[in-house]
DNA sequence: GCAAAAGTGTTTGTTCTACACCCATGT
DNA sequence: ACATGGGTGTAGAACAAACACTTTTGC
């Protein structure tokens, strides 16, 4: 009746970091200095410390080890403790997504690249499984909530936003579109501002903002709601 | 720049539990034996064991503790680690969802209970939280997925499921326009059979049932879809 | 026949895509 | 003037809620 002997896990936390970078979705990568997957590519993250909470040791760890301090967004992900997930000893890891707006540059270390989400290197442990879980979770987000005020810069114009959203859907949105949807699901508005046009001519863009920098749900009962009177 | 030191933590898995019980969606509760929490109710589960998984660890310890076997479904909902969540050590704890078909009942040990899921009796740690979680899991999965097949027994009338949608809603919903919705999406199909009307009269119901018995999207793409042609 | 429950037809409203057209600017 | 990119109008489709109406049964 009495189950395997409990255990007592080295436990870890991991970050997948997505920012828009030319025009695509790019993940923050560490390359491992040591055996084992030594030399492959891994996800920012490391040991939970005693005393600290996981989000709490998921930011510490991003702004000590790569210098990523400027999170717009940061949720929990999954957490992943099969017995053979690491070669040697028993570590669980709890992961996160992690948003960077696409107007910084975060100053990241010699051993940290960006890479091309849809594209990347070869991954140890189950690391790419996990950038997987996180690209499915953001686009799922973009769809029926504001999440995009955590991808792009606190003011844009609709061509920019769009170019936003195509990079982390993979497909092309229409900006006069985007722009309708947000509207009426008043996700952005607008500044007053515009930008002038570049030496090509064309009309002069409007500015838009989100109108929250923290993640709402805007489009939650799509089916099934509640009946409309009682 | 060193962090603080790495910890070795115990890690415990829990089960939120749900089951559609005389028209009331209900969660499985465990009274606690002994302190702290003593006498509160908590959510099944236990500690992780050396050598097994997350998954399979709630699995064996809910057939062992609370006699529950028949799941229908099982999906990991999060996992907590805030230092202070646990009044003595430090552990943290992985959560996930459970569905419990409607048509059966499960023998299940003294000291666990049902209770109603909307009104429920005062929760050690932190575990009325956790259960809040899953209840917003489910009901948003009822929107875009399938889920509803790990509610439902394997057949059904479209009032009797239209009696789980409600209970775990929480609103009134339509036989009627869930039948169509349902069937639009491709969810659900007919048996051919139908149910012989009661004693006080009425057209037999025809049966139903859900075409796959796991999950899946079936309302991906509510909005933001991709093109319809490139 | 009448009540009861299931199922269909139909209206209405919302929401989104697609696409034609108009607007403001640089050269 | 006209090319260029931004913005608006609008048609059409898909989808779902609401509700009146029809069907099939028990009594």
């Amino acid at each position: 009746m009495a189950g395997p002997r409990a255990s007592v896990a080295a436990h870890e936390v991991l970050a997948v970091i997505f920012q828009v970078r030319q025009q695509r979705l790019s993940v923050l990568l560490w390359r491992r200095a040591r055996p084992p997957y030594e030399g492959a590519w891994v996800l920012p993250g490391g040991r939970l410390g005693a005393t600290e909470g996981l989000d709490e040791s998921i930011r510490r760890q991003l702004a000590q080890k790569v210098d990523v301090r400027d999170l717009t967004h940061l949720e929990q992900l999954e957490t992943r403790g099969d017995p053979e997930r690491h070669p040697a000893d028993r570590t669980l890891a709890t992961s996160y997504l992690g948003l960077v707006p696409a107007d910084t540059d975060p100053a990241t270390p010699e051993d940290t690249a960006w890479h091309p989400a849809p594209d990347p290197p070869p991954m140890g442990f189950d690391h790419a499984a996990i950038m997987r879980a996180g690209r499915r979770r953001l686009r799922a987000k973009l769809s029926y909530t504001n999440i995009g005020f955590a991808l792009a810069p606190r003011e844009f114009t609709m061509s920019e936003l769009s170019g936003y959203y195509r990079a982390a859907l993979g497909h092309d949105v229409a900006a006069t579109n985007l722009r309708r949807v947000l509207l009426r699901r008043g996700q952005i508005e607008e500044t007053g501002e515009s930008v002038p046009s570049g030496r090509s001519g064309g009309r002069p863009a409007a500015l838009f903002r989100f109108r929250a920098r923290e993640l709402e749900i805007t489009d939650a009962f799509a089916v099934l709601r509640p009946p409309s009177r009682e």
